[in-house]
Order: C-alpha cells, then structure tokens, then sequence
DNA sequence: AGTATAACCTGTCTGC
DNA sequence: TGCAGACAGGTTATAC
C-alpha cells in the first residue's frame, strides 16, 4: 500500500510524538511481524531505550534508538496509529503515557531488529537502489539505470535500483514524461532520461506535500489520524474508462508482471518495434 | 541477467 | 442472498 509519499507523511507525524521519547514497553501481538529476533529479544532490546530519530530510507521506516535500530516495512496493509484496535500487531509504550500501535490488516509487514552502525549496509537496507529524496540522486547515478532492456515501469518498480517507487507513483510519472510503461529502458533518449530525472523527485515531494495517497482511507492515514489527498492529484492510476485529463483519450490498463498499469494510449505512444 | 509464478494474508467487489 | 473468483498500494523465494 504505502510508498515514499505515504511513509515519509507516517514518518514526520511519528517523528513528532516519540523523538526523545523512552520506550517503556514493546508489546508484540503477532510475531509473523518479526524478521530476525524473538518478542523477548526486542523487548529486552528496546526497553529503557531513546528514540532519537524517526527516518524513512525508501519505503522502511527507521526507530533510531541508543544503540540499535528497528526497521519496520507496511508492506500492503501496515499502519501507524495512536489509539489500539482489533488489528494491532505491535505496541510501544512511551515515557510520557502515550503509545504507539502497528495495525496491519494483510500481516505482511516486517520488523527487523539491526545494529546502529550503518544501517544501509545491513538487511534489509543493504540492497536499496537510488534515493530520489538525497543526495545520491544525481544525473550520473541515474543514467547507470538505463543499460537493461527492461521496461521502464518494471524497472521503476524495483527497489534495487530506486528505493521507493510502487505501482501508483510509477504509472504517475510515465504519464508525465510521456513514457509507455513498456518502453524498454535501454531505448529511452538521453533527454527523456533527464526528464524522469527531474520528474520523479518532483512528483513525489509533490505527492509528500499532500500527505501522500488515500484511495481508501480504511487503510492508509497518518498516525494522526488524517488521510492524504493526493488520489485527487491522479491523471491515470486507477483512472481506467476515463479521459486523459491532456488529450480526453479514454485511459487504459493492462497487466504488466502481475500488476496493473494505466495509460494515456495517445500521450504515452507504445514503443516503436 | 531476465521472467514467470506462487507465496505471504484479509477484505471487498463483481458476476453468476 | 450466496458463493466463487478476481483483485488490491509490496516483496521475496524458486524454478526456469
């Protein structure tokens, strides 16, 4: 469900309630949740422990504490709230009597426990591609992407190669640099490149700027209970049947690796063969 | 290196 | 109304 947008907006309201704040208890409810630890590893773990930091590196979000760091991934269905229901997976009690509750509908979501020390160099981080949001994300870097024959929107889609792009924001910015998802990579100009360059940063600060997307608000909000509304900024995801806002050709979606992708079949002109 | 498939889960929507 | 099947924002393991 959430990508860059949706978990950076999760991030910065997390960053608010518990930067600072001790953990006083871990209350693990569901240990599919955990990758490489027990519940009373955690717990023994994060106890007594600083949250100094709440960060995001592509769709992880990332509890910096004293001395080790919880990486956690919401998958399809995770979420972070303030108030307990039926579906938590995963509490924090903080210091200061409020607490912190991880709801995962689906149960797809992953919690690595990891040392401090550089965690982009350890799982489940060490495999993540280009940032779009830091400095790694130069034009340089970028062109690298471009010697496969992949189709772009698979390639956009992997996050070995960018970190934090799925199925909404993917089709999203193919519309707005005039790609066809299956344009093979090794195919696309130099000047389009440059293009996709500048537009997925953009697109995606964009994105983060409306707290991200909520095609159904049962499943993505912040922590602070608000949904985003960047679904109204959409031109073809889940715009099937409806005209291109550019040109009113009727969008289309077809099945590209198992997941839909929309298109404007006259802005997006599929690859000459 | 690439792709295709299934798997992890639960809920909702569609069509018969 | 009931029920089977398709589908959903993500990722990974496995087998070609």
């Amino acid at each position: 469900m959430p990508e860059l947008p949706e978990v950076e907006s999760i991030r910065s309201v997390l960053q608010g309630q518990c930067k600072n704040r001790i953990i006083e208890e871990s209350r693990v409810e569901d240990t599919r949740l955990l990758q490489n630890c027990t519940t009373e590893q955690l717990r023994h773990t994060v106890e007594q422990q600083t949250i100094r930091e709440v960060d995001r590196i592509g769709k992880y979000l990332i509890f910096r504490l004293d001395r080790a760091a919880l990486v956690n991934h919401l998958r399809m269905s995770g979420r972070w709230i303030l108030e307990e229901d039926d579906r938590t997976r995963w509490s924090l009690t903080l210091d200061d009597g409020n607490s912190l509750y991880f709801d995962d509908l689906r149960r797809f979501g992953t919690l690595h426990l990891i040392s401090e020390n550089p965690v982009r160099k350890q799982p489940p981080l060490q495999k993540l591609g280009l940032e779009p949001t830091t400095n790694d994300w130069t034009l340089q870097n970028f062109h690298q992407l471009f010697k496969t024959s992949r189709e772009i929107k698979r390639m956009l889609l992997d996050q070995k190669r960018i970190a934090g792009l799925g199925n909404i924001y993917s089709s999203e910015v193919l519309f707005r640099t005039n790609l066809h998802p299956e344009q093979p990579v090794n195919t696309i100009s130099s000047d389009r490149i440059e293009q996709l360059f500048r537009k997925i940063p953009e697109l995606l600060q964009h994105a983060i700027e409306h707290r991200g997307t909520s095609m159904d608000d049962q499943l993505y909000i912040t922590p602070s209970g608000s949904p985003g509304n960047f679904q109204f900024q959409l031109q073809v995801y889940n715009r099937e049947g409806e005209p291109c806002p550019r040109c009113d050709t009727t969008i289309e979606r077809f099945k590209q690796g198992q997941r839909s992708s929309y298109f404007c079949p006259k802005c997006q002109s599929p690859p000459s063969s």
